[in-house]
DNA sequence: CGCTAATCTAGAACAAGTTTCAGACTTGAT
DNA sequence: ATCAAGTCTGAAACTTGTTCTAGATTAGCG
């Protein structure tokens, strides 16, 4: 079926008609990112950011060093491009079962608690992509931008909005860095896994006050 | 006896603030380690994270490459503690001119916004600062916790709290993954100013949530 | 097919963080 | 003053990310 659009992490970013910009890759090119990929998720797999060495990852995926560097520019680069694929996954998976709570709030608690579970059984890979997501400059910028685009998607799925309103983006937001910050204390043995989901579940309050005014906050009390 | 005490781990020095007085370090290892600081957060000005190069370090801070990995094990603990020097400047400075705001989420706002203006003023020195808290690993977490904890100190005071509950301390900790994610993307070219600003006011809203129950929340709206 | 440009490969080379080592230097105790 | 233990220095070595080069392959095109 030639309707299975490429997916890909490679961002549908056409629209320049001028610009060179997206390369259409070969059968044999697909296939070296694919491996490249693969490698990269199963060294971080074993021992997180520091296992993923670009010289095992290019013998690994049967790639000159070079070649490596032409896919991804930079380490950085690479664990990034992993995180994207991974959360694609995710965000399949999450649709299949979507989050059961009543309120807004709930649902994306919900929701993230349920990544943070699958995060968990790969600590070492989620190690790898949260510390190269923080530690990015200015170079991936754009690769980081769309794995925040793919979270925000995310979250507003759980919250079942189809057109959010500027202050609902803000709750968004700061849901978002409270996630990736809450991750990083985790990851690095400063917070619980019972503290993070606490901070989960108190960020996520904060979605019942950026309600349209008519409605009331479905809170309990 | 040992000679000059013995300064392995120098890092693991107590809580305590700013305390020049119970340290085991001579005169002399205590003028080399606030060269080799100064030199850090000098550098670190220049040109962030990537301008902290440990031989220039050493070489700046006139002491050998092999005594600075004594003093500080690692960039990573380098760059740390340089923002543990900067954080208790900041919250000396703080104390004098305490936030103006009726409410407590306000003062925590402007606090933090105040905070930010000071970082915006040297911005690669904030980059080289925040990169490396944030790509810290379990090696460095006493260090880390060291700020986090003078962070709390710092928004607890804005709060004008003497013994928060555990909900407000839920709602800190949220607002310090807020503080330290929104920089990042600051840092990073992916939000403005102005954008920060509405994150931290957005995330500061929560701490209306969560009075004792006895308290209005003291907001208007 | 034959050509040209782009891509891939192997491997060396470079850069910066980190480690190691022998020898010179300090310090505090005897 | 002397000595043992701990510290500092200078320099080299090692590690891993990144860049560069020359030659082999491949892709697209007339």
């Amino acid at each position: 079926m030639p309707a299975e659009a490429k997916v890909n992490t490679v961002a549908k970013v056409e629209a320049r008609a001028a610009a060179p910009a997206s390369p259409p890759l070969t059968e044999r090119q697909e296939a070296r990112r694919r491996r490249i990929l693969h490698a990269s998720a199963q060294l971080a797999s074993r021992g997180g950011f520091d296992a993923v060495q670009m010289r095992e990852v290019a013998e690994s995926s049967q790639v000159a060093l070079g070649t490596l560097y032409r896919y991804f520019p930079s380490k950085i680069h690479l664990l990034v491009a992993t995180m994207q694929d991974q959360l694609e996954h995710m965000h399949g998976t999450l649709r299949k079962k979507p989050p059961q709570g009543e309120s807004a709030a709930e649902r994306v608690a919900e929701t993230l608690m349920r990544a943070f579970r699958a995060l968990q059984r790969e600590p070492h890979l989620a190690d790898a992509m949260v510390r190269a997501l923080t530690f990015a400059d200015r170079s991936v910028s754009p690769e980081v931008d769309q794995v925040s685009r793919q979270t925000t998607a995310i979250i507003l799925d759980a919250m079942g909005l189809e057109d959010p309103t500027p202050e609902q983006l803000s709750a968004v937001r700061v849901i978002e860095h409270t996630w990736h910050s809450a991750l990083i204390t985790w990851l690095s043995g400063r917070a619980s896994i019972a503290q993070v989901r606490i901070d989960i579940e108190t960020v996520c309050r904060l979605i019942a006050l950026t309600k349209p005014e008519g409605q009331k906050p479905e809170g309990q009390k």
